[in-house]
DNA sequence: ATTATTGTATTAAGCACTTAATACAATAAT
DNA sequence: ATTATTGTATTAAGTGCTTAATACAATAAT
């Protein structure tokens, strides 16, 4: 999975998003290191402090720990994981509803457009 | 419907976005007129330039047009705001479905919490 | 005709994000 | 002990977003 970098929001955030989601599907295992903040960097196309302000973030979070010189970790818990995964996904779950409402579509509409997207990206 | 401005995005796009939304729902009927530049600034507590350059984006779009002096419209193309609501319809579904997948959901799953929380929403 | 209101354009300043270049600090590897 | 690699910090410059202040252009209302 590249890195996906648009121009509409800042960097940063757009990697702090994208690294969760790598922790939480596990992508980045618990207890695993992480490239290098420069490697990181360049596997983005991204200035390393750029990359650094990002995983400072995700580890003021508890997702991320650092070693002086080691490198960085994913966090051992897999309850901070847990945690983190099911906030995101209430998050997203809630967003998308918010926004499919207030384009005027009711609840049934909204699960079967769902469903129907469902069917059509299984094939 | 407040204006919901947050800082982790650029001001104009997050006022297209709820322009948009408030025409797709009718709020802002076809045909019907939007308050001034400076009105719909004052509002939404921003700068004009800014509000301006959301307007002139939908504008582009199709979705308003604007008379010299006599102010800005939704446009009367039923058939427009139609397709640009289901535009936005099908990307929120698909971003949406996209990040659970992402997050490591299952399409069983990502259908079951959403049911949850719609049950949820109701009381 | 005059006035007020509309959309539109311009210029300057402040701010945050991003990049770039560089340096330092700590320690694993040798 | 030395070296290389790690995270971290600093300074400067460039860019885009936002605000501010202002002016102009067109026309509906009077």
């Amino acid at each position: 999975m590249p890195w996906e970098l648009k121009a509409d929001r800042p960097i940063y955030a757009q990697l702090i998003e994208q690294i969760e989601l790598k922790i939480c599907s596990g992508i980045y295992a618990p207890g695993s290191r992480l490239p290098s903040v420069r490697d990181l960097a360049r596997e983005a196309s991204v200035n390393p402090n750029t990359m650094q302000r990002a995983l400072a973030k995700l580890e003021e979070d508890g997702l991320l720990y650092s070693t002086r010189t080691s490198g960085r970790f994913v966090t051992e818990d897999d309850n901070v994981i847990y945690q983190v995964k099911n906030k995101l996904a209430q998050e997203q779950i809630q967003d998308f509803l918010k926004k499919m409402k207030q384009l005027g579509f009711e609840n049934k509409e909204i699960l079967s457009m769902l469903k129907t997207m469902l069917e059509e990206v299984k094939r």
